[in-house]
DNA sequence: GGATCCTTCTTCTTCTTC
């Protein structure tokens, strides 16, 4: 079966889109090509387009919608009491203004020395209770579609390991997170780096987190001079803050960084979800926050793996990063209207009490 | 002292042919 969607230029040469099942099917072709030489891909030339594969293969076309899979959800689990309509987000729409992502000073170039321990700014929430973080306005803006699949995964996992199990498991997947956040900024404050580290220290952290060190200890190396660590950033025209994980030079780039553990794979950025978006927030608001003499215009996302095996790096050039700052702009308005429109609900509500 | 906050995670999966 080969779904012909349409044709799209690639380096200048056309070459056909094809849906996820016909994608299989090529790199399954192109895999046995010199079996198969009557194959249509024959002359394809596979890692030219392997980028393409990997684009189209990441976003990847189902015989199912989140209906069909409501419907048969119903059946095997019960009638969903609260269940969202499932349906997309409206198309793209473009942020009503444009904040700037960088915020060049006159007197910004007088950079901050490297050297030196990394900053950490306690978050206080003194006089800034009303500002809302970033995880907050992510949460509150899932579209219904990210709604629906994330309250499908709760309801099998409920029915599998029981509420209380369900709650135990969500307990431990948070827990080793946070043990794992720990370390790595433990190892980053230390100043030390994982190839002078002692491999008997390794055994220090806590055993659930000892796999995710050794998953990242590849990208521990290309990591140095590290300018802050778990520090809170604050955006003040926009009005949002949170807590940055990471600000270092990978590779000799300076990056937002955000480490994740993961007990899923997740090679592709588009296996993260909302963690790009995340990371542009984080980079937006520190270059718009004078506590941070310097900007930031990269990003990057290690999804790190209990069992140890190699984290996936996820690097985010500036390009990407103003594409998802710009969806982060959209993020916020939506919470913005979210929280005028039931501040004025809540108004008319006490009014008719009155 | 209790409550709340910021995080920590969790989603997208099925098909035919060799």
């Amino acid at each position: 079966m080969f779904i012909l969607k349409r044709v799209v230029c690639v380096g200048g040469t056309i070459v056909p889109q094809c849906t996820a099942l016909s994608v299989s099917n090529f790199s399954a072709y192109s895999c046995v090509r010199s079996r198969k030489r009557n194959s249509p891909y024959s002359s394809v030339d596979s890692g030219r387009y392997s980028s393409l594969v990997k684009s189209v293969m990441s976003s990847r076309v189902s015989s199912q919608t989140p209906e069909t899979l409501q419907t048969e959800d119903e059946h095997v689990y019960g009638p969903v009491v609260k269940g969202p309509t499932p349906s997309s987000r409206p198309e793209m729409r473009v942020p009503k203004t444009l904040h700037p992502f960088l915020h060049f000073q006159e007197t910004l170039q007088a950079e901050e020395p490297e050297s030196g321990p990394p900053v950490r700014i306690v978050l206080n929430r003194a006089g800034r209770s009303s500002v809302p973080s970033v995880t907050r306005i992510l949460q509150q803006t899932l579209s219904p579609e990210q709604i629906f699949y994330l309250e499908r995964w709760k309801r099998r996992m409920i029915a599998e390991l029981g509420e209380e199990g369900f709650k135990e498991y969500s307990q431990k997947l948070f827990r080793q997170g946070r043990l794992f956040h720990s370390a790595v900024e433990d190892i980053l404050v230390s100043g030390a780096t994982w190839k002078n580290r002692n491999p008997l220290e390794t055994s220090e952290y806590p055993p659930e987190v000892q796999g995710y060190m050794e998953s990242i200890s590849h990208v521990l190396e290309d990591v140095g001079a590290v300018r802050a660590t778990e520090s809170t950033v604050h955006h003040h025209t926009l009005n949002y803050l949170g807590i940055v994980d990471c600000v270092a030079r990978y590779r000799g780039v300076l990056c937002a960084i955000d480490w994740k553990t993961s007990e899923k794979p997740k090679p592709f950025l588009s296996n993260t979800y909302d963690n790009p978006v995340q990371v542009a927030a984080y980079a937006g608001a520190l270059n718009n926050d004078g506590n941070y003499k310097y900007q930031v215009e990269n990003g990057l996302i290690v999804v790190a793996y209990k069992d140890g095996s190699p984290a996936h790096v996820h690097q985010l050039s500036s390009e990407l990063m103003l594409k998802y700052w710009t969806t982060w702009l959209i993020r916020l308005e939506e919470f913005t209207e979210q929280r005028s429109s039931h501040a004025s609900s809540a108004f008319e509500q006490k009014r008719g009490a009155v």
